[in-house]
DNA sequence: TATAAACCCGACTAAAATAGTCAAGTATCT
DNA sequence: AGATACTTGACTATTTTAGTCGGGTTTATA
């Protein structure tokens, strides 16, 4: 399983671009300063993000990206999806003619790693953007 | 986070070792075999559960590892800390300086991470070797 | 007591993944 | 025209992973 920087950092830019999301669009640097991330990366990240079509971007200048969906909309599982960051057990491959042929012995971890991703996954699909940023803002009072 | 071939050879190790834990020792030779993992990087993973007395190891002929606890009592959290498979979610530790000072605008992501953290961990700590070896001699009814 | 089975231990390494950087654009506002 | 900001793809250093390798030591048994 992995859970890196990448995801981390998308979704510490997003919880940023939820908050000072008005009408005006964000701007990469912007969100480079106050995050701490380098804004090349940050623009690999959102490239992604546009993809999945979780942010819209505005191009020139005053541009940058807004939400494309309500915060609430937005869920943190559809985050890690878009910049890579599948939650993955590590399946069976090469042991497929030895541990884990659906005959002898069977790889005797299956059904835990698919009970697992699932309690995972079912954390990040609860999970929205708009709860991180009402976390935020409440610890700040 | 992690969550790696190494632990998942680990697992299905001990419940290789749990199925077949009579009087007798079980070689990792027999592992090796019977779960198609190399008998080299067992030993590796085996010298790590012995110094966290999850196995007992028998030297000499006729030797091999017992499980050195009931494995009713032995969670899976015990075998992924043991070989070094901690459930780490990417802290912030670079960006001390800028996002993440307690100050200003604060690690926008630091409550979920910690909050992921506890949720999985649970998973693994509520998962006993016992349940696994049921649940893979019951699938064989 | 010789031998073989099995554990023990540390160093080494190839391959993959990660976390970026860099360069050269294009679009748009003023 | 110039500045701002998005767009894209290639490149790279570092770290992690998943092992391998070579040398031990211990002990049952023939």
């Amino acid at each position: 399983m992995k859970l890196t920087s990448k995801g981390r950092y998308a979704v510490m830019a997003l919880v940023d671009l939820a908050r000072f999301n008005t009408i005006n669009p964000v701007s990469l640097r912007d969100i480079s300063l106050r995050q701490g991330i380098s804004l090349d990366y940050l623009e690999q990240i959102f490239s992604k993000l546009r993809k999945k079509e979780i942010v819209q971007s505005v191009r020139g200048t005053q541009g940058g990206y807004i939400l494309n969906k309500k915060a609430k909309e937005i869920k943190l599982i559809n985050i890690f999806e878009a910049v890579d960051e599948k939650v993955k057990t590590v399946k069976c491959k090469k042991e497929s003619k030895k541990g884990c042929n659906g005959k002898a012995i069977k790889c005797l971890t299956h059904n835990l790693w698919d009970e697992l991703e699932n309690h995972i996954n079912n954390f990040f699909d609860k999970k929205s953007l708009d709860d991180l940023v009402k976390d935020n803002s409440e610890r700040r009072v």
